[in-house]
DNA sequence: TAGGCCATGTGGTCCAACCACATCAACTAC
DNA sequence: GTAGTTGATGTGGTTGGACCACATGGCCTA
């Protein structure tokens, strides 16, 4: 038959084997959330490889958003699990649509599509809500003037992230946050494209409270169309004036 | 002030240096999808970093499904840029779900989001449902053995797949392979308890034709109950003997 | 006893070499 | 002349070893 070491692994690349050993570790649960990987070097010996291959095992796994590496010692040191989709699906999303392979009319109508689930799904006294409603306060106590537009938007990124969560679905909320970073540079450049910053944010806000208040009252199905409107709205009236440029 | 080598970039690390740079090619359009990166050690060179933290983001941008290595030399070699969105994601939520941060429920609950959505969504006469058909007619052809069912399951989730790219959006597309994947071993799992393999594909299939009978005749919304059902029921299914069992 | 200092262990980076592989051109045998 | 072989070339794949920066903690000194 083949080979009888240990290490037969096919035609499998070195790294890939780390990770098929990571990845059953994880999925046998000796190795959960908050727990520590061997060092590099340790592991390197373990598995028979070097310590390269385990370097780059550990960099898609960072990618990936399933372990953060840190360097020293204490509690702060060591690579340990983590548990982070929203980071993975964001830069994966973000550099393809670098590559121009996935157009921004598809990523902002899937936004509208997951965000519109999570407002008509959120219970109503989803502990959520209440962050969602402490960052419409602080939104009204920012700026208007269009040099804090940043601010808000990033208030505004973290309302609507709130929203999602209220609906209580783990891969949701990751898609949806990563939706939103891998727009977020467009968004910002989108509001220099605003005739009147001032008059956008506050109609904005208007509109953020009725959706709060719809999913309040149990009314998803209203909350849903509210959301949905809101955010076609917003990219209508910015992307209209953007196109129009050219 | 701080040094004046051309390769200041703060506190980032050189991996993410050339991770940078190369993401700023594709933005700028000086890379493109079937594009070919300079080699490895010309790149290293290029960057003044090592060969090997031009790997290890090679390696990161590979498990995020932008780049193809190849060895040797001709059309295959060399690492050429693609946008297989779907590996990127679907790498990351199955190691999300071995870490059990993500719940199966929630994965199955967004995959009937989805592609409710695109059922709805999918035109009438899109030239991806014939391929669907096309897949419902190879899935007839198919044996009813519970030892044919990994089969008729991969051309399963190609027919769905098909329905999904007949919504024209992307990113849905994308998730929605990535969701698949994720899940992949579970679902073939699940199989097994099933009380009736032939009975159950049986159904699957009149399913499989009442969801595109409905698509192509113009009915999205029955359409996406048919869909969400299809699956739902699916699940139940197999699920609660799963449950039951325990 | 309080302060500084170094041993230890972590990830971060680099280098130099070697391998396997795939092509292509030059060369050789017929 | 043609067909086959062979080697040069260039690609990613892998390895071992060396050194660095950093953070801790214990030892040693004042």
């Amino acid at each position: 038959m083949w080979s009888n070491h240990i290490n037969y692994y096919g035609d499998m690349r070195t790294h890939q084997l780390v990770l098929t050993w990571i990845e059953k570790q994880l999925s046998d649960g000796e190795l959960t959330v908050g727990g520590r990987l061997p060092a590099e070097r340790t592991l390197a010996e373990q598995l028979g490889v070097s310590r390269t291959s385990v370097r780059e095992a550990i960099r898609i796994l960072e990618a990936l958003g399933v372990v953060r590496a840190g360097v020293g010692s204490g509690p702060e040191a060591g690579t340990v699990v983590i548990s982070d989709p929203t980071a993975a699906l964001g830069s994966a999303l973000r550099l393809h649509v670098a590559t121009q392979h996935l157009p921004i009319a598809d990523i902002v109508e899937t936004r509208v599509l997951l965000e519109s689930w999570a407002a008509a799904r959120a219970r109503a006294d989803a502990p959520e809500l209440e962050r969602a409603a402490a960052l419409l306060d602080e939104m009204d106590a920012v700026g208007r003037g269009s040099a804090e537009a940043d601010h808000f938007l990033a208030l505004d990124v973290r309302f609507h992230l709130s929203l999602a969560d209220a609906a209580g679905n783990a891969v949701v909320s990751a898609m949806m946050g990563s939706l939103r970073e891998s727009i977020q540079g467009y968004a910002g450049k989108l509001t220099a494209n605003l005739p009147d910053w001032d008059t956008t944010a506050t109609r904005l806000q208007a509109e953020h409270r009725d959706i709060l208040a719809a999913i309040r009252n149990d009314d998803g199905g209203h909350a849903a169309k509210l959301v949905a409107a809101h955010i076609e709205g917003y990219y209508r009236e910015a992307g209209v004036r953007h196109t129009a440029k050219a």
